[in-house]
DNA sequence: ATCAAATAGGTGAACGTTCACAACAAACGC
DNA sequence: GCGTTTGTTGTGAACGTTCACCTATTTGAT
């Protein structure tokens, strides 16, 4: 079973450029005080030789592990996994997250914890000591997790906190803070449907315990306000669930002013509502407009294909990522907070209403 | 910017129970030769202090590095990613292999690399290099490159080969092999249908440059054998697109004795024939009867829910992971090779044929 | 009782890299 | 011309762990 060395070492590069390991750390490090010519040497044996320097060793002197975590809940993503559903944003999150490491030289590893309390602490510290990454990041529900920020602090891991847009992290400054765009979103269609001709707009919400189910009905309101409509009348209780978003569009196409057009808070709703609507006997887009928000594959594929608000979910973690990574450089000092904007998809399922 | 050492180290642990490094380290990796009494003392200082070992430091001495490569074409996957289709797989594999790896200690790293030929070498050359991971999965189409096959043959890193199901991996011994029944699927739901009453059972392909395209086919073919129906006359080409799909639905029903029953190769492809069945008129069970390849989450909403053939492609990698981890051990040799079972999941969209 | 073998534990070196510091040369100020 | 800074290179130790080897102690066979 003899495993061993073949790998070339710095060692190796250092004999054969002629000069000391030292020196080859520079080069590679790309440290000041080395002489054109020598670093061009020094430069030209690495490349002959092929080496790559070992991070495990990189570590292991005190310097980088070029690692980041992504953390996420073990029993949750297991049983999201099991059912097959709302993992999405999973593999989206990990290739902006991955592409954004690649391209600095990092490592994105998901590394699944169980977040109850009394194994929290354990696992989480297990990994962090195990892997000493350079930076985690953080997803909801945990980017409010008092005990887990306190975890990477006392660990002295730096971490940026996804979709915690609120200001309330009090006593922990050490993390920057990405978000999207949840108010803007909920404008864009608004305004999308007001500029169609829509009037009564109905609006399906998501849970109230999700803040940005709060931030996409705060946005339909504002807009719906600003052209002066009545909105209160054409607000539903969704819970992000298909069956929740049958019952909330059978109860707003049952009102005696039924709205012209409705807005879902998430995509499984909006599937619910077209659904509900062809079951009344409504053509989609000639008798009802839908929107529908988050934008998974699902909405591509429905018939008519969905006018959907968009989440660039892959966009946030890579954003996160290069803050993490831009605050390791000493003396910069990046944004604490990022907002990114959300985009309108216009596809088949929005036309002007019918004519009254 | 002090970033240093607080960190409990073995040092830390061999001190608080009085004995040597080694007796921890013997402790820690469960090794013969150490008093059971003893054993339990450094145990509890372990507890006691929150002692985790560096993967870092144990990779540095030869040991393990606890990593196993996922490899993935990054110009393929960036394009998947964009077009946000097609990824789905992604996080099933993903998670299937994550998991497999917590369970046995181990981290899945997905790599992207370019696989193109001028490439290849140095970048994945230089990743193995720098991670110096204790195995890799391959996927298809890589699962087939001889040229990554050597790669990591040089490197001496194990790898297991995803959907090879062939033995033409003539000198290339080193690798396990894991693969779905597909063939099993599709005889799986052709018995489905004809256990329902069906006799005209159509069936569109993948394309053929897949072989697992050419598997589905063959799996159909023999069941229909079996059951002494005549196959060809419902057999239709498609390349797993939807426009195909569509394409091909329409050319089976406009048969003199169009099919009672359609096996689709894939979801889109089976979502394309409900549509086709739709505008021609037909009801979805009751004129025709659809079966779906692949079950990706996008079949579950549709109205009918779609019967698939579910594709085990979490338990893929997770089998990958474990046949690895397994050669590992010494003395070990796993079976160099595994199939795993297709299941058949029956909703809404499969019922007996229309009375004739 | 004697000697060989097995068991339990310890010691120093090694892994590949960077850090702190020393050494030397060149450039600069006066 | 002399001390001082600045730039360039080298040296030895350190990081945390395991490996190869060594020394006791215990066990067992004769």
């Amino acid at each position: 079973m003899a495993r061993r060395r073949l790998a070339v070492t710095i060692k190796h590069v250092a004999a054969d450029a002629g000069v000391s390991l030292q020196t080859v750390s520079r080069v590679i490090n790309n440290e000041p005080n080395v002489r054109p010519e020598m670093r061009e040497r020094v430069q030209a044996s690495i490349d002959r030789l092929g080496y790559v320097p070992s991070i495990a060793a990189q570590r292991m002197s005190g310097s980088k592990s070029y690692l980041i975590l992504a953390l996420n809940d073990r029993e949750r993503t297991i049983a999201d996994w099991r059912a097959r559903q709302g993992t999405d944003w999973v593999d989206q999150m990990l290739l902006g997250g991955m592409l954004e490491c690649a391209e600095h030289g990092y490592r994105l590893i998901f590394e699944l914890v169980d977040t109850h309390e009394d194994h929290l602490e354990r696992e989480l510290g297990a990994a962090l000591a195990a892997l000493q990454p350079d930076g985690a990041i953080l997803t909801p529900p945990h980017s409010d997790n008092q005990e887990i920020l306190r975890i990477l602090t006392r660990h002295h891991v730096p971490y940026a906190r996804i979709g915690a847009l609120g200001d309330e992290d009090g006593g922990s400054p050490a993390g920057v803070r990405v978000s999207m765009d949840d108010e803007g979103g909920a404008r864009l269609a608004t305004r999308h449907l007001i500029d169609l001709g829509h009037r009564r707009i109905g609006f399906i919400s998501g849970p109230a315990e999700y803040r940005l189910a709060g931030w996409r009905v705060d946005g339909w309101r504002a807009e719906m306000a600003a052209a002066g409509l009545d909105d209160d009348a054409w607000l539903e209780a969704g819970d992000f669930s298909y069956a929740s978003g049958a019952r909330a569009a059978r109860a707003l196409l049952a009102r005696a002013a039924p709205p012209s057009a409705i807005i879902a808070s998430n995509d499984q709703m909006a599937l619910a509502t077209i659904e509900a609507a062809r079951a009344a006997g409504l053509d989609i887009p000639r008798d009802l407009s839908v929107v529908s928000f988050d934008n998974t594959p699902l909405v591509r594929f429905t018939t008519p294909p969905l006018t959907a608000v968009d989440q660039p979910i892959a966009e946030t973690t890579a954003t996160a990522v290069r803050l993490l990574i831009e605050a390791q450089r000493e003396g910069a000092t990046p944004p604490p907070a990022a907002l990114l904007p959300m985009t309108l998809v216009t596809r088949g399922s929005t036309a002007p209403p019918p004519a009254a």
